[in-house]
DNA sequence: CGTGAAAACCGAATCAG
DNA sequence: CTGATTCGGTTTTCACG
């Protein structure tokens, strides 16, 4: 379905999201019909559903991030957790997990005071015990897709 | 530095990172002008940092995610296992963090061989152990900053 | 599935108001 | 910041290999 150019084409758009169809063409070594017609398929099928900017976080507002893991009070409750806490907005990622908790959530907030509150929303919202752990600093996230990539 | 117009210009911007200066224009309410001069600020004072496209995980090739908390195994070393990792392209994300560990990845795999790969690989690069927490289901991830964003 | 070229469109840059 | 202008680049489409 994604043949090793359109790997090409992600790991080109991956560096630069606006970049363009020329620009585009010029890395991957295709026609710009060609990259375009590849990267609309792309879209079309799913395989990129989205473009985003990388915000520093501090500019928002929102220096502070923190991995909170929820544990179901109840184990024998309707588990929609995720449809529960989807509207705050604080929170960044949803995972459900194999280990001692059900569910892994990163979130960002301005303040430890703003986080003791959504710790204190999300208990009320979806019914769980949380576990928090603080970033004190990240090293890197959102990194382009590695040209190369693994070893295959 | 970044006011309330900035905000609305990255929620925006967010939603779709390749929209013309003349669709951000009509999202935000502002001239064609003055979101370019805008855009460009928040680019070169390190607000937006890039631009990236969200890929299905699963098409590249890498159905597996994982939380890996890694600690060191002596506690008075020079600490740079950020460097001593950042050359494997699986790691998406490095944060140190205050809780039992001193690090938190996130990372993804092809398989589960994979992954036992990925953790020895971790091990040997950066002298630490790991405890690893497997992600079943990712519900969300990547969401486009919310227009309004925490009540203020 | 790719190329190349023509035509329509859009973005960057500038400037007066 | 707006609105207008200009130029150059980009997208789009299409005929062809």
């Amino acid at each position: 379905m994604t043949d090793a150019v359109d790997i090409r084409i992600l790991e080109a758009i991956s560096a630069d999201a606006r970049a363009t169809l020329a620009q585009l063409s010029d890395k991957v070594g295709l026609s710009v019909s060609a990259v375009q017609t590849r990267l609309r398929k792309l879209e079309s099928t799913g395989v990129i559903t989205g473009y985003r900017p990388v915000v520093d976080p501090e500019a928002l507002g929102k220096p502070l991030a923190a991995f909170i893991e929820i544990t179901p009070l109840d184990p024998g409750q309707p588990d929609d957790a995720p449809e529960r806490l989807s509207h705050l907005s604080e929170i960044e990622a949803c995972h459900s997990v194999a280990g001692d908790s059900a569910y892994m959530l990163f979130v960002r907030v301005a303040s430890p005071r703003d986080l003791e509150a959504l710790i204190r929303d999300i208990r009320l919202a979806a019914s769980v015990n949380t576990r928090t752990t603080i970033v004190l600093q990240t090293f890197f996230e959102n990194r382009p897709i590695a040209p190369g990539g693994p070893r295959d």
